[in-house]
DNA sequence: AAGGCAATTACGACATTCATGCAATAAGGA
DNA sequence: TCCTTATTGCATGAATGTCGTAATTGCCTT
């Protein structure tokens, strides 16, 4: 396909459903194959927090012998086009969402709960990053490791 | 070796040496072999933002057979110890350095370029994420990624 | 200084996550 | 319907670790 730098965001067009996202695709000379439709249906209806290997057993639900790498690949396409974006959750495999959907994460490095934090807890590091440094921070991509309400008590008071 | 859970960082001792850090191993019950004291060695002299396999090669420049595997294992002992830390600078390898070197990363999604961030930068994140969630952030873990002056200018003019 | 036990090592095999080359298939404009 | 070429499936490769095992070697004891 056409490949080619990320778009330009102000092209961005209307990716508010399956459809229009495949709409989109056409316009661009890509096709919408059975794949892909489905592959878009699961990541539209998913909470999200989903990997590739997920998406990809859902999609075989309905199409027994979509390939993973078929399913890579398109999600790569669909990065590109805006539509979805991967974000790293601690270790293990990256997990894509709708990037409309998309939010900063907080990890507990001990337990592993996953909390989705709020963008305005980001905007004071925001400023400051562009202020002092220039650089425009993007939260959403990697996780913020740390250590959770109970996990940081339990520390504290080493009760076992 | 007496496997466990993270040491309590009240009882960690002195780490400023290669030595220091041997005679801590050997308290308890572990060994100072060449292959360990080397590869401190050069988590010492090193700037940091090693890979696993960057160390490698530098501990077998004095040791030729010392095996990738002993590094790995040799990391996580240090680590576990709290003589070491390793983080995540955008994908790729980890990168190892001393613990009491830490500190967070910009990445540019763009062209790539690291920027160390100083710790006050994320005071606020941290009061916030405490207060609202909880959460005791460790930004040192994951890199955080964005845009750095340069490329952000680049998009906004894109004057090929 | 020698002996012995257990920590450590080297090595190869395996695991996870993703990327790629290529021939076959199929979408969609003509 | 036909033709072009985007897309797919499959096999294979690559990057980064992880683990089992027999052999080695620190270090404590004697």
């Amino acid at each position: 396909m056409w490949m080619g730098k990320v778009l330009d965001p102000a092209e961005a067009s209307d990716f508010s459903s399956v459809e229009s996202v495949l709409a989109y695709l056409r316009s661009k000379g890509g096709r919408a194959t059975s794949a892909r439709r489905i592959l878009l249906d699961v990541l539209f209806t998913a909470d999200g927090h989903l990997s590739a290997e997920e998406l990809t057993e859902a999609v075989q639900q309905r199409a027994p012998d979509v390939n993973l790498s078929t399913v890579y690949r398109n999600l790569e396409e669909l990065e590109r086009l805006g539509v979805i974006s991967h974000s790293h959750l601690g270790h293990g495999p990256s997990s894509y969402l709708l990037a409309s959907h998309a939010h900063a994460h907080f990890i507990c490095s001990d337990c592993g709960t996953m909390i989705e934090a709020p963008d305005e807890l980001f905007s004071g590091l925001a400023r400051a990053a562009k202020g002092k440094l220039g650089f425009t921070i993007d939260p959403k991509h990697f996780a913020i490791l740390g250590l959770c309400d109970n996990c940081s008590a339990k520390i504290r008071a080493p009760g076992e």
